[in-house]
Formats: C-alpha cells, sequence, structure tokens
DNA sequence: CGCGACGTTGATTTGCCTCAACGATTGTGG
DNA sequence: CCACAATCGTTGAGGCAAATCAACGTCGCG
C-alpha cells in the first residue's frame, strides 16, 4: 500500500516473523494493518514511568532502552533493544496498568508498534502469533534467567566480559554509563575494570 | 482411569487451568491424559545436569528447586516452586539439549508432569493451551525482571526484607541455606542480617 | 571560547565473603 | 533409648570487591 519510504520497512517485521514461522499471505497483510510505523528522536520517551504502556515495540533500526530510576537519580538498565529487538512493559501492558519501568531511545530510533487491543485481534484471526509470541517471551527469559545468574555469581569483571563477548556490537554504540547501568556497577568501576583487563589482556 | 489416590489430583490441575482461561469437557480430557501424576522423594532429582529436561512439571504438594551448581560446590537458587507452581528447564526442555541446571525435591512432592511430545499435541488439538503457557511465561518474565532489579539495585538486607513480604510462606519450610543461596549470598551474613533486622524491628 | 557531559584516577569507606570456632538440632545405628 | 556424627545456625576476625566522594583531563557543542 503506501510504500513511499526508502524501503518498505514492513518487510523487516514481515521477514522477521516468516523466519519463526511461516506465514500466509492473510496473515501478513493482518501484521501489515495491526503494526504502525514510528520514529523516535535521540533522548524521546517511549515510555514514561506512571504512564501505561500502550504498545509492543519491534525495533527496525537505533536503540532503545529500558530502565528503572531510582530515588537517588541513579538507573538501572534491563535492556537495550536495537535491530529486530523487541522492548515493552511487559507487565504495564497486559495489565494495562501504570508502569514503574522507563523507555527511551539512546539513537534516533524507527519502530513498529502495536497496541494491545490490536494484539488480542491479531491473536484472534491468527492463532499463529499466539505462538510467535509464547516462543519470544520463553527466549527472553531464558536470556534473563542466565543474566540473573551471572549476576548472583559472579564478579562485575565476569559480568562485563560476558557482555563484551555476548553484544560486541553494542559495547561501540553505548557510552560507558550506559554499560555500567546495565552491568550494576558505578561507571568509575567500570573504568577501573577496562584498565585492568586491558593490562592483563596485552602483554 | 486408575484415581485409586485420596482424592483425584488431577482436579487440580483443572482447577488451575480453569480459572486462568475456562476448558471445555475435550480440553479437560486432554489434559487428564497428557499430564501423569509422580512422586518425588526429598532429595530425588527430577533434572540433574547433562541431561535433557524431559517434562515441564506442575507442583500439586510439596517443594522443588531449580539451581546451578559452581565448581566451587556452592549453588545458586533460580527458583522454588510450591503448591500450583510450574517449575523446569524451559531453554533444555524445548530445545531438548543437555541442562546446566538441577532440579530436586527439598520435600516429598507430588507433581504433575507433560512432556514435550504431549505438550506440542495439546497445542494442536487445543490451541488455547498456547494462550495458557504464553501467559504462564509473560507472568514469569515479569517476576524474574523484578528479582533482577532487585539484585542490581539492592543490598543483602533489602533483598531478604524483600523475600519475607513476597513469600512469607515459604520461610518457614525453607532452610537458611536454601534463602541464602537464592538471595546469593552466603548463610553467615544471611545470619547477620537477621540479628541486625531483628535488633532494628523491635524497640 | 567556555560550558557541560564523559572518562579516568586516587583515597576512603562499606558490604559482603572467607575461614574458623562453637552451641544447638537432627538423625541414625547400636 | 542413648551415643555419636552430621548438619545447621551463630559469632567473630580479617580480607577483598565495589561504592562513594572528589579532583582532574578530554572532548563535543552552543
Amino acid at each position: 500500500m503506501n510504500s513511499n519510504k526508502k524501503d518498505n520497512p514492513v518487510s523487516v517485521l514481515l521477514n522477521y516473523f516468516d523466519r519463526m514461522i511461516e506465514l500466509s499471505s492473510e496473515e501478513r497483510e493482518l501484521v501489515t494493518s495491526k503494526f504502525h510505523w514510528r520514529q523516535y528522536k535521540k533522548h524521546q520517551f517511549i515510555l514514561q514511568e506512571g504512564d501505561i504502556c500502550r504498545h509492543f515495540n519491534f525495533v527496525l533500526n537505533g536503540c532503545l532502552r529500558i530502565y528503572k530510576s531510582t530515588e537517588s537519580g541513579g538507573i538501572h538498565i534491563l535492556q537495550f533493544a536495537v535491530e529486530n529487538w523487541w522492548i515493552n512493559d511487559i507487565n504495564s501492558f497486559h495489565k494495562q496498568k501504570p508502569s514503574v519501568l522507563n523507555i527511551d531511545a539512546i539513537e534516533e530510533t524507527e519502530i513498529f508498534q502495536i497496541t494491545l487491543d490490536d494484539l488480542k485481534d491479531l491473536y484472534l484471526k491468527a492463532p499463529k502469533f499466539e505462538r510467535i509470541f509464547r516462543i519470544l517471551v520463553e527466549n527472553a527469559y531464558f536470556k534473563l534467567q542466565e543474566r540473573l545468574l551471572l549476576n548472583i555469581s559472579s564478579t562485575a569483571e565476569d559480568r562485563y566480559c560476558y557482555f563484551c563477548d555476548t553484544y560486541p556490537y553494542l559495547l561501540q554504540r553505548l557510552s560507558q554509563i550506559q554499560i555500567a547501568a546495565y552491568l550494576g556497577i558505578t561507571p568509575e568501576f567500570l573504568s577501573k575494570i577496562k584498565k585492568k583487563s586491558l593490562l592483563g589482556g596485552a602483554s
């Protein structure tokens, strides 16, 4: 239909689903009609604490983060989302009640989003998506479980190394402050870790 | 069929599902045929690391735990499961590959379990269960997210207090060693925390 | 140019671990 | 039923990981 963007970006989303479970043309049509394209500028909020999370978001390009802010002015980052990642406050979204989390854009970011009503309708008209989203949440659950284990059992240095190994493509895009807030340490200490592992790594 | 146990225990499971989404009699029949009752003695393993997680488990009574053991002989507990809780290694189960986690019984425990093949068949014959299990995983994801935030942002004392508030019924059933391994601290330090909060709590 | 955000470094403090010793409780075999 | 071992919870001394606070150099940007 109105594909007057450089490329038609919905094809990215369709291909994403197709790689999980092949879609029929009706289902592709449904996705195209239910998901809406939107762009956010750097530092712009997608969700602010106290508001209800109205959308499930799929990132086309750019980078978002979801975090909780503390009384003392700090933040703790739950997740970054770059190309082909999903991000939302799952609890606020499904219960449609105020969120305690924030989502904002670290870079200029394009996303596709769907509302809860549209998602429910999608589930009804194409039950295949129940399965798709179940699998998505299962994968997210497994990742979160790994991260919790790491946080319980390892030092900050181990966690940093794991982060570097697992998300090398994020390293260059994020400031040290962001990474520290994700790892659960202070930027100062992260700086000391980096220095130490450089000394140890090179001969 | 052979319901020569005190009560027919499958009704507990049926009621559990019914409370989420009402089941038809065919669906109840399916559940009854697919889930199998089993009992484990204290200290018995349901899943041992290196093995493939073959079942999704629903606890009728008793108490299980899932944990990872460390090189140094310690363990880190991911989750306890008492009455009406689910427990399995979601990753090993769905990919049918060896697990790095252990599940064992802290008390004598009765469960219902279903294999992956039976669960897939259940999804096919009653797609409603795709939704049910999606919702289950979503809820588990949300809880895990809260716990991760707590671990990143709070002291051991705060985490202990949160645990007491959230799972008061577990406090009496678990040894301090179990609770410490869940909180990610040593039993010694937990002892010191308890002492401190007693002193602070009373006048 | 000057300001503000970012990264680094050092001194000090705090949270939690390690190790060791000691009662209390549990359980088990004689 | 008792004796013994094993496990559990407590307490203290000492050490390490990471936070806090403060100062400073760098860089991008208005």
